[in-house]
DNA sequence: CGTGTTTGACCAGCGC
DNA sequence: GCGCTGGTCAAACACG
C-alpha cells in the first residue's frame, strides 16, 4: 500500500505540477476576486485520475483572506461520480442538512449548501458543485471543524466494529466492480520532495523496520488531519453498508 | 405528524 | 449609490 501511495504521489505531484505551470498564464487575466476564488477551485479539480476517486485538498489560501479566516478551516474535496447521477448528495460519514441551493455566475451546475446536522451546535457548512469543466466531478468544500465525533466513529466505539478498518484492507477486485468510491489520498505536502518518496518506496522493501517505522509515522500525522478522518470516514460509511464485501473480508 | 428538501426572497459584500 | 453576486432564510412542499 504504501508503495501505491507513493507512486500514486509521484504522479500527482508531476500532472499538478504542469496544470500550475499551465493555469499560472490563465490567471493573469482574473482580476477580480471572485473570479480567482473560482478559479482555485478548477485548480483543485485537477490532479485527479481514475474513477471514483477523491482529493481532498487543505485551503492554504484561506490564511490570506481576513473573510474567510474567520471561519475556521476551509478544506475542499472532489468526488469523481458517475455520470448518470445528478444528485449533489455527498457520503462523507457526517449527517448533513440542506438550507439552500444556488446557480453561481462560472458555473451552470447549481450549488448546493450544507449544515452539519449530526450536533445542534456544529458550525460545519459544506458546499457541493459540480465542476463546470467535468460534470463527473462533484468538488464540496468544507468551513469549520466538526466539535463531535463522526456518526461512524460513534457506531465503532458502540461496538460496531465488525469490518477491518479499511487502511488495512488491500483493494479487492471485488472494491473495483462496487459503485461505491474509492478513497485514494492526496498526499500533496510542502516539503516532500518528488525523489524522497522514490527513496522511502525503495527504503520500506529493503528494511522491514523502516516500514514499521514509516507506518507509524503515516498514521500519526494522517489521524492528526481533520480532511483525512473525514474522507476515512466516508470511506468506513460506505464500505460497511456492503455486508457482501465484508463477508469477502 | 415529524423531518428533510425545494425555491423564491432577502441581505451583505464588493467593484465600478 | 447602483448593480451584481454569493450566502442564508423561511414558507411551501414532499415523503415516510
Amino acid at each position: 500500500m504504501l508503495s501505491i501511495m507513493c507512486e500514486n504521489y509521484n504522479a500527482l505531484q508531476n500532472h499538478l505540477k504542469e496544470l500550475m505551470r499551465k493555469n499560472s498564464d490563465h490567471q493573469l487575466f482574473n482580476s477580480r476576486k471572485r473570479k480567482a476564488e473560482s478559479e482555485d477551485n478548477t485548480n483543485n479539480i485537477h490532479g485527479i485520475n481514475g474513477n471514483n476517486t477523491e482529493s481532498i485538498s487543505s485551503d492554504e489560501d484561506s490564511s490570506k483572506k481576513p473573510r474567510e479566516s474567520t471561519k475556521g478551516k476551509v478544506s475542499r474535496v472532489v468526488v469523481k461520480t458517475e455520470k448518470s447521477d445528478n444528485s449533489l448528495l455527498l457520503k462523507d460519514g457526517y449527517q448533513w442538512r440542506k438550507y439552500g441551493q444556488k446557480v453561481t455566475r462560472d458555473n451552470p451546475s447549481p450549488r448546493a449548501y450544507f449544515k452539519c446536522s449530526f450536533a445542534p451546535t456544529c458550525p460545519v457548512k459544506k458546499k457541493v458543485q459540480r465542476s463546470a469543466e467535468d460534470q463527473s466531478l462533484l468538488i464540496a468544500t468544507y468551513e469549520g471543524e466538526h466539535n463531535h465525533q463522526p456518526p461512524s466513529q460513534v457506531e465503532v466505539s458502540l461496538g460496531f466494529n465488525r469490518a477491518a478498518t479499511p487502511a488495512s484492507v488491500p483493494p479487492s477486485p471485488a472494491s473495483m466492480v462496487s459503485p461505491r468510491p474509492t478513497v485514494t489520498l492526496d498526499l500533496i505536502q510542502p516539503g516532500l520532495a518528488n525523489n524522497t518518496a522514490k527513496n522511502l518506496v525503495h527504503e520500506v522493501k529493503e528494511k522491514p523496520g523502516v516500514q514499521q517505522f514509516l507506518v507509524e509515522q503515516m498514521a500519526s500525522s494522517l489521524t492528526r488531519d481533520p480532511s483525512f478522518t473525514a474522507a476515512l470516514a466516508a470511506a468506513i460509511s460506505g464500505r460497511i453498508l456492503d455486508q457482501s464485501q465484508i463477508e469477502k473480508w
